[in-house]
DNA sequence: CGATACATTGAACAAATTCAAAGCTGGTGG
DNA sequence: CCACCAGCTTTGAATTTGTTCAATGTATCG
């Protein structure tokens, strides 16, 4: 699949010239599951963007096992802290299935466009809009809330991912995340099975979250 | 108090010119408990930075009730995303207890600083601080960890805040805050009483909420 | 000395995780 | 083509963690 660089909202102000610039400067890379992107202490050189797949944000804990942070599964930059700041990246991100990346070389990138004050209003705007969803991300209390709200806003996952790496995302077990599930298809509001997934009812699924912003 | 504007870490790279600059475009603020620095769907004009006090971001939800968004305690700046980004305030910052804010008119402070590389530097790095807190907010799970890093992080906040304060900051109740104080306490890990705060063991202490980075 | 606000404690309750077991499903080799 | 197997999903029961509710304790301020 050809992607459409103009078509990212980051870059939606550039005209055609500068769209060729920008190609000229990145590359479009296709990594497998369990590839990683880049390691915690790396010094940063490219910028991230998440096209297609799901990446996971984690740090190795005192012990082998991690801590994960956050879970990419839409378009957004990944690891723009560390590049933008120019400091080590601060967690290491792994291709939790295969993923598509713009990858932009970030020394370019930054003198052709970082002085353009379009192109960082919008790089602010894009941390200001990850501010705010990490604070909303704090609210929804329930499991259930947190189910009934990625139905809502991306019920296309339901078609990508298994369900256990869905429940890793939302930060719960398969089987709160399965019982969940079966209570929204038992009260008819959404319907699933081998293949197929849809919501049959979006005023109760509405109910289910709201007042959680 | 007086505070230097040039021990804030956002403006520590200002010469003394700008810094007088700076300060006849701002102006340094007390609230008291319960007033208003701003309401959700104002247009922003001022950034606002706490130096003193406690500053909760709350929403409306549909009926008369709130949802608190997030607590501040330490200097910050407050409301960022909407001045930065030139869209109304998303939610409404009221002071918790009588607190300091220094205000700094936007226009000229965009105007004077914000083409400044030093200043949007800064700013970034604000953000990008903002983001790494959040993402790493999400991560201690028990309320154990959440007390003993705090404790940890910042005690003096024992000596200045009520408990019941704390504890809607740690987002839980006042009965489990004091339930894991008292077992800190058992513990001989912390000591304290009517006006006093002590760590008596910052080994233990350390290991009460190790491995939530 | 009250009164009010805050803190602590105990017991019942609710939500989610963990553990264990059983049920599906899709791919592979016989 | 079918049986099997590994990986994933679902279900149930026990357990853990934190909240809620109710009661009691404590401190401070008029």
């Amino acid at each position: 699949m050809a992607y459409a660089l103009e078509s990212i909202c980051l870059f939606s102000s550039l005209n055609n010239e500068q769209l060729k610039k920008l190609r000229q400067m990145s590359s479009i890379v296709k990594f497998n599951e369990g590839n990683i992107i880049f390691y915690e202490g790396d010094s940063p050189s490219y910028l991230y963007f998440l096209l297609e797949g799901l990446v996971k944000i984690y740090k190795y804990d005192n012990k082998d096992s991690i801590t994960i942070l956050d879970y990419y599964y839409t378009q957004a930059l990944i690891g723009e802290a560390a590049v933008l700041g120019q400091i080590p990246h601060s967690a290491t991100a792994e291709c939790d299935t295969n993923s598509t990346v713009l990858v932009v070389e970030y020394k370019k990138f930054a003198k052709e466009f970082l002085h353009n004050p379009q192109i960082s209003t919008q790089i602010i705007m894009h941390l200001v809009e990850k501010i705010k969803s990490l604070q909303g991300s704090s609210l929804p209390r329930t499991s259930m809330q947190k189910v009934a709200k990625l139905v809502h806003e991306n019920s296309e996952i339901f078609k990508k991912l298994k369900k256990y790496k869905i429940a890793a995302i939302l930060n719960m077990t398969p089987e709160t995340f399965s019982r969940n599930l079966k209570t929204l298809k038992k009260e008819g509001i959404i319907s699933y099975g081998s293949g197929f997934f849809d919501i049959l009812d979006s005023d109760k699924l509405l109910r289910k979250f709201e007042n959680c912003h």
